[in-house]
Parts: C-alpha cells; structure tokens; sequence
DNA sequence: AGTTATATCCAAAACGTTTTGGATAACTCA
DNA sequence: TGAGTTATCCAAAACGTTTTGGATATAACT
C-alpha cells in the first residue's frame, strides 16, 4: 500500500533516486541502494501496476479470451496449453491473463476494451476460425499476437498449429489398412480452421484409399454433440465401421452412443479422436486418438509472441507441427 | 489508438468536456454531447485503463489464480464455475482475470503483485485449504475477496461452498443401506478444505452406520492419483465393497484401476464420486456422482463479491449449499 | 592550480485520465 | 434593470510512476 513518495520521505531521498535504486540503474550508491531496498521489503512496496504502465510503453500482460459457452469454460486441452505458455511468459516479467466471453459477439467487444484500452500489450488468439474477425482487428491495430491455428489470410501474422490434415490422412489410411471400408467422419463446424483442415484430411485419405463413399455429420464439438452425430451416423442403411471424430470430446460422446445402441467400441466399431485430453485415457475402452508431437506448445506459443513482441517478422514466425498417432483400443480390425 | 487529447483537438473542446460528454454527465449540452459521441466513435476511441484506473479509485478488475500443475490447468469444475462468475461481474462492468500460477509458493508472488500492484481491486480465491496464506494476505491487506471453501478462520471473511460433509454422510448411508459393509474412502490431501470435509462426512456416516472398519488412503486429486490409490486399496485382504471418492477425477481413475483388475465398477465394486464434472457422464458406466444443488454457484460467487466490494459486512456473505446426490450406474447392491 | 571525469543525487515533465472549483453567458423573475 | 438561476464549458490539479537533463561534490588528471 506504500508509494514511491512516502519511500522516498521516510528515506529523506528524492522520488527519482529511491524509483532507481530499486529499477538497478547504475546511478546510485550501493549503500543507498541497499537501504532502499530494505525500506522497500520492510513497507513491503509494488509498483502500482497502473501508473507503471502509464508511464513506460514496455509491454506488461498479455490476454487471451476464451469462449465460455454457458457453464463451460473454453476446451480443457487449451488451457492446458496456456498453463505451459503463462509459466513461459512469467520468466520474462509477463502476465498472462484469461478472459471469459459470452457469445462470439461479446468477444470482439471484449478485444477492443482490452486492446484499445490497452489493458493487453499483446494477444494469444486461440481456436481460429477461418475468416477470424480477432485477427483481422489485432493486424488493423498493429497489436502482437500469435495465433493457435491458422486462417485465410495467415501468410501475414504469426501462428502455430498442429498438421490436421495430414494427421487425419495418416488415420484414415491406417483405418483403411486395417480393413475397414466405411470410414466416416464426424467433423466440427466447418468455419473452425482446424475442423475444416481435419475434413480435407479425412477426403484425401479416402482417395488415397479409392474409395468414394463419404459418410459426415457436423457435430457440436463437445461430448453431448459427438453423441447426437452418432446415433444420427450409425442410423444410415450402410452404417460405418469406423468413426474419425474432430476432437475428443466428439469422440467420447460416440463411444457412449455405440454402447448405448449395443455396440462395442473397438469390435464393432472403431472409434479416433484427436487431441488426446487428459480423459481421454480412462474412457472405457481407453480412446484411441492423436496429439501434436511436440511437449511444448505452450513454451513455443509463448517464445514466438515474445519474438513477434520483440519485433520479429511474423512470417519467420509460423509453425506447423508434426500431429503423433496415440493408438488405444478403440480401433482395430472390423468384425 | 486516440486519445482524449486528440479528441478535444479535432473537435475544438477541452479535454474535460469531452470526458465528462462520454461519461454521461448531465453538465454538457445534448448537442456537444452528441458530436463528441461520434467522434469517439469514428476514432474508435477506447480510454486508457491503466490511466483511468490510476486516476479513479473505483475497481475494475478482479483476480483469480488457479494452481497450474505442469500441463493442466485448474480443476474443470472451477474453470466452468468462473466462466458464469465472469458473465454476472461483466454486467457490473467488473473484468475477470484468471492467472495460471506454478507451485504454491509461485501463487503468493502473484498474489502480492496482482494485490499490491493495484493489478486486481477484488479477489477470488479457489480451492481453500484449512489453513490458508492467502486468505491470510488479503485479510492483512483488506481487499475484497470471497472465498470458495472454507478455511479455519472462515468466521472473517465471504465465503460460499458445497456441504460436502453432508453429502459424503449421505452417500455413506446410502451405500450401507444397500448392503454394503465394506465402503473405503479414497481422499484428497487433507490440507485441502474439502478433502477434510468430505472425509469426515463419510467418518460420521460409517459411525451413524455402526460399521467400525475405516479403510481409507490418499491420492492425489487426478486421474492417475484414483489410479493408484484403487489398486493399493483392493490390494488388501479384506477389500472394500465401495469407494467413496473426494472427486469425480479420483473416481474415473478408479474405474480404470478397477477394469484393469477384472472387476466390475458397479457390479463388483461401487464407486462414487464428487463434482459431475462434465466427462463423468460419459465413462463407462456413467458415474454416480454428486453435485452443488444450485446451478449459479458462479452467478451466488459473483453477488457476493459485488456485495463484498460494495462494503458489505463479510459475516452476512457465507453460504453452504446443499449437495445433491447425481445417482447413475456405478453403484449398486454388493454382489 | 585548473581542468576534466566520475559518482551521486534530484526537480520537473510526462503518461492519459477524472475531478474540483470555478468562469462565462444566457435565462428567469421580481 | 439587476439579482439570482441555470446551462454549458474549461484550466489545473491529481493519481504514481519513469525518464530527461541537469546539479553538486568528489576524485583524477595535466
């Protein structure tokens, strides 16, 4: 609660010297200095966050918003990347801070409060969407950012993802290896980058195979949406024998929807994810699925916007890592 | 990008008027009022938050932080709890910041620097323990906080939480009035306020119960603690009928850890868990669960903490709500 | 001794807002 | 007409920092 002014008075110094010794310049007697900073521990002084930044242009936060359909709060396998990318930020003196969002809407009236406000030095924008109003406003306004996923127009800004569509090929092929025949394929909503690169994937793996039956639903990308999808797949005359689902959340409602219709998932009928969420582990059969090989998203996020905050030419800042099969036992031969 | 300066400038008024146009008050004329209304417009003129919260005391923001163990983020059930918190205080114009924080000790700096560093106004604190630095910290510094937990010195502060004492006895009773006579507890680390509630629910359930046996061990509160702690537990002579788990993410653990010794979950075993965390409707079988009662314990959080800042007297903002039991297929009569 | 460097310190300006305490002009009322 | 009201505007101070551009004293050279 203690100010540079009454540190400065109790110290008999001036607000400059007390406001330096303790920033480390090389104006002030060590002997100062180290008086300072006990009286700083002792009245246990901080910077008042807003002032600081008032003053000195440095960038301090960086935000990130996260749809939050009602009472759920943006998908798990994000925020266990930002954990990883906010401890990363940390090292280098920066905040990282969520921000919950009602609807789509309500998220491009929170971007500009935090970023023309400038409450947000910089933005990770998360879950692209092809054509992504956020990103469009941060190049307007020349704001750093990094995206997780790519768009129409990422030739200009900075991204990483995941190689979905060759992921999904590599499935695919596998599946069709394996035996299968009606392979289908439970997309999420196609303006999501990541759902419509998953989809060609799937395609081009189905003509890789030669096959020319294309059985798809659109589903909700949660567990609720993958079981709706199912029941609506497996209700067709010639009903698949393996499920390619865009997440894991789709594919932990198809599992549940099979065994509700009698099947066995990983007998009857094959079942892949992708994302490979911590639960993923325990469903029952444990869910074959597919992760991003690299441990270290989120130190990477993290490392790229500090480039790009640094000035780096985003287009030396575009990644597209390799996506690793994570084989359980919800796929296998069909019957 | 604009500022109120430059405002004033292009519409050749000073920098109070403009201020107070948009600000609403009732000192400028409707047309002038109008006229700067459009121009900010046209700027996309935002004001400057780290100056206006220098200048104006009033709160803006209000923190969370949120453990983050290596790769995973907070607790699901919290995340999806604050998404409806940060809905209710952005109607108050309140912004909600959640801050991943590593270890234990790394959530005390954050906290000193969100609490002294005027970053945060209010705070929320998640995930008690009994005896708690923070609560502590915040008490010392009297900024508004309510707590979800309790905590040994809850006569103090705001607080909202489940009974989950209550519960736990409820689903103990339960169990044994389906005939079970051996029902373990697999707990959370009992520092943890909830964990120590809920075990001595199911203490005081087993002694209401007559039963003498208390077999009991401690894991750690995720999947792969369940896990562990299932299969230490049915390693014993004489093995448990039912277990009585701190959190859903214990029990699906446990299911695994049940399934891959050949046993039944439900058949064989009983198992109950705690939250209805989303996922828990989709293991296999569907897990018996319990859950908060009140669907807005996010919204109840949010009023609190707006009475809280409002001055309201902590002792009139404590609620323990009731907990009601989410019965599905994973327990039933012992074979 | 006089000059130049070096080591310490500091006053004041600046960041962009909000708020205080008027100032001015136009109306109202007697 | 003149005093009081009201409507509309504004200059300047304040919030708590950081940074600029010296000031002063001491030490180091010639």
């Amino acid at each position: 609660m203690a100010n540079l002014k009454q540190l400065a008075q109790s110290l008999g110094l001036s607000i400059t010297t007390v406001s330096r010794a303790l920033d480390g310049y090389g104006d002030v007697a060590p002997a100062t200095r180290e008086r300072v900073q006990a009286a700083a521990r002792s009245m246990n002084y901080q910077p008042n966050s807003a002032a600081r930044s008032l003053r000195r242009r440095r960038p301090e936060t960086v935000a990130v918003t996260l749809p939050a359909e009602p009472g759920h709060f943006g998908p798990a396998i994000f925020l266990d990347m930002l954990a990883s990318c906010g401890e990363r930020l940390a090292e280098d003196g920066l905040d990282l801070m969520l921000v919950p969002t009602v609807s789509r809407k309500g998220e491009m009236e929170t971007y500009r409060r935090l970023v023309e406000g400038r409450r947000a030095d910089a933005m990770i924008v998360v879950r692209t969407y092809r054509d992504d109003e956020r990103v469009a406003f941060l190049e307007a306004r020349g704001i750093p950012f990094v995206a997780h996923g790519r768009t129409t127009r990422d030739e200009g800004h900075a991204f990483i993802d995941g190689d979905g569509e060759e992921a999904f090929r590599t499935a695919t092929l596998a599946l069709g290896g394996l035996g299968h025949a009606r392979i289908a394929h439970i997309g999420a909503p196609q303006d999501l980058t990541f759902a419509g690169l998953r989809r060609t994937g799937w395609l081009r793996g189905l003509s890789d195979l030669g096959f020319s039956e294309r059985a798809e639903v659109t589903a909700f990308p949660n567990e609720a949406g993958g079981y709706e999808a199912t029941r609506a797949l497996l209700a067709q005359p010639d009903r698949p024998t393996a499920l390619l689902c865009a997440t894991d959340s789709i594919a932990i409602g198809a599992l549940q929807a099979l065994k509700d219709m009698g099947l066995r998932p990983g007998r009857d009928v094959s079942v892949i994810g992708h994302d490979n969420i911590s639960s993923s582990a325990f469903t029952d059969p444990p869910l074959s699925t597919m992760e991003i090989a690299d441990a270290q998203v989120g130190r990477q996020l993290a490392e790229m916007l500090l480039a790009r905050i640094g000035g780096g030419d985003p287009r030396d800042l575009q990644r597209i890592l390799p996506v690793r099969q994570v084989p359980r036992a919800t796929h296998a031969a069909p019957p």
